[in-house]
RNA sequence: GGCCCCAUCGUCUAGUCCGGUCCAGGACGCCAGGUUCUCAUCCUGGAAACAGGGGUUCGAAUCCCCUUGGGGUCACCA
């Protein structure tokens, strides 16, 4: 008989978008299992959808989260079916441990709850949500530490006939698991061994009023029933997981009888931002609302903010008074303001023109290094899912909480962007264009051919933008004086008066000469290198200088003074282009 | 507040397990120069950290203790 496997998990709950931590959990969860692939060995991965919250859950939020796990490149061995864009499907129940909802699972808690509490080591529990918590507050009024007191029936072991038979009648009631009085010991990879003092832990509530489980017993259900091995989370959960052991050490399988085991458990740090907060969505409407307050201090109202962005001024105003965090509210906002939001969710990323494969190097940074030099010392952080599967330990995780440092990150992906080839690049923004602006690709397509990145001047384009674009969005932008229509750019008065009307009209003459002699070049010479060579000519010959020539050029085919360079700016726009907006710069500029 | 976890440049980190090669290395950011037709890119250089205090030791960033600081968690949410 084969061993078996080694499986790891990640158990997320599907109640919005994919976190940017969720997704360091999950990828060091995949790096695991695949670095195990590697060795020969059965190492899985896979994924759980934690839905027991049945007021916010939903369908949407699972398949959101897959996808974006999908486009990270992480990709899971066993859970929910997912089809990719190639047809290609992940997910799936090989090894019949299925299903991968907990929501339709709950027959089997319910099996297990009655089992526990049949030998005496849970029982149904009466007290409503209003009692406790009146104790509770009671509690910290006297301030003393809250903990659920086990009522005076019960004993541990026997089994609790007369709650039972209430239970059973249909009396409202919760399952509480009846804890240990000893000491429990966590076993961790990355903190050692977590001791908790007996008498810390209370009878937590395993089953709720609603019939499904808490979190703290489906999980353990679940890992048992699925196989999981190693379970690595964020060290927020490390404070829950004594609870887990206690289970684990109460519960035995119901089909073989076997005791559950407890898996290696790794905790790894959390991820804040730089100012040490929770990286929360909350974040997006705080900066919206402050972008939106700075706007009404120059004069802005909230009716005024609403007409601009197309809302309601009732919703507007209320969050700009805080009383609620809308998120459509907070991006409308943002969109009209012209503020990003920070981005939270890896959707977020996404959209905003970051890589996949920067992103999940850069989160892998987080909390893990290879601790591995390159040839001349410096530490090896730039590196792929290759790389990451190949070199990933749980002995190299950390224990420091880290800050999501977006500079550095932006570095990351502007260094990967001008490390791609010509063509790649120009391929990937066209499809993040057709994913993420529509509109903005449909007027690529008009200006470069059905198949932008197959138009050599689309390719040239790309090369011009690589250096100046850290994200695939600020590629767009930096790609405007292309994409604009050669009637339709505005001249910048301050551009125009110092480059070509300044020095009685002397930029202007140059752009006369120049369009003269671009005029004379054939539409295959119209290449970056033969402009600036025509314009390196003219410079010398009229003893302007490269300076003088070039700003007048480019503000006469741009509108404004910054543009990739000369050369490569004429040639992107193409003869004919150019020449339309010389001549439309020699009408519309003179003095 | 109880319990638990953590502690190297502003940030991510190497070095900590197996004390000496560390007056602590790299990356991002920052500062100063340089290349350049603008903006970027690129190149060179620089400032920048072992939280504090006690031990142990010939010797401590590395081991122990205390203090301080940060964080997590205390739900019929996961």
């Amino acid at each position: 008989m084969p061993d078996p496997p080694i499986v790891t998990r990640f158990a997320p709950s599907p109640t919005g978008h994919l976190h940017i931590g969720g997704a360091r959990s999950a990828l060091f969860c995949w790096a695991f299992a695949a670095g195990l692939k590697n060795l020969g060995l059965d190492g899985r991965f896979m994924i759980r959808i934690e839905d027991t919250d049945q007021a916010r859950s939903s369908d949407e939020s699972a398949r959101g989260i897959l996808e974006d796990l999908a486009w990270l490149g992480i990709e899971w061995d066993d859970g929910p079916e997912l089809r990719l864009g190639s047809g290609r499907t992940v997910g799936g129940d090989s090894r019949g441990v299925g299903p991968y909802f907990q929501a339709r699972r709950v027959a089997t808690y319910n099996a297990y709850a009655e089992d526990l509490i049949r030998r005496g080591r849970a029982y149904p529990a009466f007290e409503t949500s209003e009692e406790l918590e009146a104790r509770r507050k009671a509690a910290v009024a006297a301030k003393r530490t809250y903990r659920f007191e086990r009522p005076g029936d019960l004993v541990a072991g026997e089994f609790p006939r007369g709650r039972w038979e209430r239970a059973v009648k249909g009396e409202r009631h919760v399952v509480r698991f009846l804890s240990p009085r000893e000491e429990v010991v966590v076993p961790d990879r990355v903190l050692g061994d977590v001791r908790i003092a007996p008498g810390e832990l209370d009878d937590f509530v395993i089953r709720k009023a609603d019939g499904f489980p808490t979190y703290h017993f489906a999980v353990v259900i679940d890992d048992e029933l699925m196989g999981v091995t190693h379970v690595m989370r964020a060290q927020e959960h490390l404070a829950n997981t004594p609870r887990h052991v206690a289970m684990q050490k109460a519960l035995a399988r119901l089909d073989t009888g076997a005791p559950f085991r407890t898996p290696e458990y790794a905790h790894m740090p959390l991820i804040f931002n730089m100012d040490g907060t929770k990286m929360s969505k909350r974040d997006k409407a705080k900066a919206a609302r402050k972008a939106a307050k700075d706007a009404t201090t120059k004069g802005a109202t909230p009716a005024s903010l609403a007409g601009a962005c197309g809302l309601e001024e009732g919703p507007v105003a209320g969050f700009l008074a805080a009383e609620h965090d809308r998120l459509d509210v907070a991006e409308a906002l943002a969109r009209h303001l012209k503020v990003t939001l920070p981005e939270i969710e890896v959707w977020d990323f996404r959209r905003n023109g970051y890589l996949p494969e920067v992103i999940t190097n850069f989160i892998a940074l987080l909390g893990w290094s290879s601790g591995l030099k390159d040839g001349q010392g410096k530490d090896v952080e730039k590196f792929d899912m290759r790389f990451l599967a190949e070199h990933f330990s749980i002995e190299r995780i950390g224990r420091t909480n880290a800050r999501f440092d977006r500079a550095k990150l932006l570095a990351f992906n502007a260094d990967a962007i001008k490390g791609m080839e010509d063509g790649a690049f120009a391929s990937r923004w066209w499809s993040w264009l057709g994913e993420h602006e529509p509109e903005a690709a449909s007027t690529v397509r008009r200006a470069f051919g059905d198949d932008p990145p197959a138009s050599p001047r689309l390719v040239m384009l790309g090369r011009a933008l690589k250096p100046r674009a850290r994200t695939l969005r600020e590629a767009l932008a930096a790609a405007r004086f292309a994409l604009v229509g050669d009637d339709a750019y505005d001249f910048d008065q301050a551009a125009v008066a110092k480059h070509l009307q300044g020095e009685g009209g002397r930029g202007l003459d140059l752009v006369r000469q120049v369009r003269e002699r671009l005029a004379g070049l054939g539409d295959g010479e119209f290449t970056p290198d033969q402009v600036h060579a025509i314009a390196e000519q003219l410079a010398q010959q009229s003893g302007a200088g490269m300076g003088a020539v070039s700003q007048a050029v480019r503000v006469a085919v741009t509108g404004a003074g910054v543009s990739p360079g000369i050369g490569e700016t004429l040639a992107v726009l193409g003869k004919a282009s150019t020449l339309a907006r010389l001549d439309r710069c020699l009408r519309a500029c003179v003095v």
